[in-house]
RNA sequence: GGGGGAGUAGCUCAGCUGGUUAGAGCGCCGGCCUGUCACGCCGGAGGCCGCGGGUUCAAGUCCCGUCUCUCCCGCCA
């Protein structure tokens, strides 16, 4: 017999009656009737009934068994008495009837009970991540992302993508977030940067022709944590191919992430054809480039409206006058709600910064709609049925009002959207909505420096003419901040869950880019010297993409944390309570590296 | 760097307009119980009410500061 087992947890059916077993795991619930006791006994794969009654030679051992105790249990198995039995468990007709148990791990006193679904405090489940992941839901979890990881590659390969392997000490690239450093001991005062992405690399690996290339690839990045962000490090499923264009990019990534989410779904429905959405029309739409596509309701832009003579809303007219738009959120059948109801978003808004949100209820009154506000009154009927018009709203609809500079209206009439989705119940929970967002700007207006910047990243290739792009004039700022690039997001569910690009190949037009930014071509090749140096010897034209691995395992795990998915997270202040990291060094590390401290003063 | 929320038993939480000895469930310890599967019943231990200061006859409760966790903004090419 083997030393631990003949048998895991999760396998013994009726037809083993009879058969001597062996099994060990943990005590996950002990029920003592004092003259029967049962031992819920769990390994990885499942959970199977154990009973010792007086008569056994185990009994004075069971009976000193606690919670997530590590015991080997010998036995016979039988079928329960009938009445007994337990559909719920897969192994829920038999039992074991112990002869000998071995203590292999007693457990001292949990600070984190395994068994049941509650909620624990966040640093309690990190510091102690082995109980934590022990517990089902989190178990599950993690076995789901092996699977979902196992079924990218094979759907990846199955497409001809060859799996690479990049350096993880690399260097510090100045564009984009803050690096993670690694001091050298050879180069004293010379650091490595842990890799943002393997950007650069895969775009060399494409200038060294091997055409389709894929990783699921570890990314560093020293920013502060969000619920769906995590701090330090997290995992992509990198992609870059050669001779595409956007649509070759979008025909090789939305099978596989159709297909993921198929296989995983638990059979909620997945966009069959993935929308593509300019971002200029997500933010009038959605007010964001990650819509949640669930939610049904549409913004509209009012501003002509409350432009009109007859109008007099004069809060909204000064902020119109000075650039401001007017955006509508309809609110179908909100009609229908209370006061309250009105009250509770107008005072969210004001949460969110704004001043309110302005609303108009329509009726109908004499057979013609009409507007019942507390602006009502300065808008007179032909206007409230032109914004009713134009928002495609009715009797028994409402529509809410947002108005402020472009960005920020568009910001809060978004965040306002999913906010009456949400409250009004209109948005499904049980699909998968998919859209790529296109036709990124290329440019952006650095308000802080006075000057125009890469919106995205600057690899990317602008959506123009090559001539005409090496012809623009950098004083030409309209043109310049027109421009869109090959630029690209997949958002699903209103989370962003990748972005792309055709990258930009030619080190001609890579140096007109940079120049319009307001960088040399000495600053190009400092920055991005290796890939700039490989475009001067034949570089194909590519573009890839990089899904979040992480985002992608939240999403089908009905997850909301991030941590939920991970194996060992770091909290948020990016830390790890279990290994201890970051910690101090001994003075001999520092002094091999050529690193002295200079510390803040500690805080009084 | 900024804003919101939270911090009371090992864990989850309650504790009202300040007022005797700070409670419950789970867990733990002891006792009882031969068919449970969130077993049940009886008893017990366990509290710097995050920390420091203040107001008050009296503070878990009010005020100020501080620390920690968390969510969000900034940031994340």
């Amino acid at each position: 017999m083997h030393r631990y087992r003949t048998h895991t947890c999760n396998d013994l059916r009726t037809a083993d009656a009879g058969a001597e077993v062996r099994l060990s795991g943990w005590c996950h619930r002990i029920r003592d009737h004092g003259g029967v006791l049962f031992i819920d006994l769990r390994d990885h794969y499942g959970i199977t009934q154990c009973v010792v009654d007086p008569d056994s030679p185990a009994f004075a051992c069971a009976e000193k068994l606690r919670s997530e105790w590590v015991v080997k249990i010998d036995g016979t198995v039988r079928k329960r008495p009938a009445g007994t039995e337990n559909p719920e468990m897969p192994t829920g007709l038999v039992e074991v009837y112990v002869r000998d148990i071995e203590v292999l791990g007693p457990a001292a006193e949990l600070p984190l009970p395994v068994f049941g679904e509650q909620q624990y405090p966040e640093d309690m489940r990190l510091k102690y991540r082995f109980l934590d992941l022990r517990r089902e839901k989190l178990h599950a979890n993690i076995l789901l992302r092996g699977r979902i990881v196992d079924s990218l590659r094979a759907r990846m390969k199955a497409q001809g993508f060859c799996e690479f392997q990049t350096p993880i000490l690399t260097a510090s690239s100045p564009e984009g977030a803050r690096d993670f450093l690694v001091p050298s001991r050879l180069h004293p005062g010379k650091f490595y940067a842990l890799p943002q992405a393997p950007q650069q690399f895969k775009q060399l690996i494409m200038a060294a022709g091997f055409d389709r290339y894929f990783q699921i690839a570890p990314c560093f990045r020293d920013e502060d944590a969000r619920a769906d962000r995590s701090p330090g490090e997290f995992y992509q499923l990198d992609i870059e191919m050669s001779f595409v264009t956007q649509e070759d990019v979008f025909a090789a990534v939305e099978p596989v992430l159709r297909g993921v989410f198929e296989e995983f779904g638990g059979g909620r429905p997945v966009t069959p054809s993935f929308p593509r959405i300019p971002y200029a029309e997500a933010l009038l739409k959605y007010g964001s480039d990650k819509p949640d596509l669930r939610n049904p309701l549409v913004i509209v832009d009012v501003t002509e409206e409350f432009s009109r003579d007859d109008v007099t809303f004069n809060a909204f007219k000064n902020i119109i006058k000075t650039g401001g738009v007017v955006r509508a959120i309809p609110a179908s059948g909100a009609g229908a709600q209370p006061r309250s109801f009105f009250d509770k978003l107008n005072n969210w808004a004001k949460g969110e910064g704004a001043p309110g949100l302005g609303y108009v209820v329509f009726e109908t009154t004499d057979g013609k709609l009409a507007g019942k506000s507390p602006i009502a009154k300065f808008l007179p009927a032909a206007a409230q049925q032109a914004i009713a018009a134009k928002a495609n709203v009715g009797a028994g609809d409402a529509v809410f009002f947002v108005c402020d500079q472009e960005g920020k209206a568009a910001r809060l009439a978004g965040a306002a959207r999913l906010k009456i989705g949400n409250e009004l119940g209109l948005s499904r929970s049980d699909v998968f909505q998919f859209c790529w967002i296109v036709d990124f700007p290329m440019y952006e207006w650095n308000e802080e420096e006075g000057k125009i910047d890469f919106s995205h990243n600057p690899f990317s290739m602008p959506n123009y003419g090559h001539d005409a792009f090496l012809a623009l004039d950098p004083a030409d700022k309209a043109t310049i901040l027109s421009l869109k690039a090959f630029q690209y997001d997949v958002v699903c569910n209103g989370v962003e869950l990748s972005s792309g690009a055709i990258r930009n190949h030619r080190p001609d037009i890579m140096k007109k880019a940079f120049a319009l930014a307001g960088y040399s071509e000495d600053d190009l090749e400092k920055r991005f010297g290796g890939l700039y140096r490989a475009f001067h010897y034949g570089a194909p034209p590519h573009g890839g993409i990089a899904p979040g691995i992480d985002r992608i395992v939240m999403l089908l795990a009905g997850e909301e944390n991030l941590r939920e998915v991970v194996l060992f997270p770091m909290n948020q202040r990016a830390e790890d309570p279990l290994m201890g990291a970051p910690s101090p060094v001994t003075p001999k590390q520092l002094r091999e590296l050529h690193i002295r401290l200079n510390l803040p003063e500690p805080k009084a």
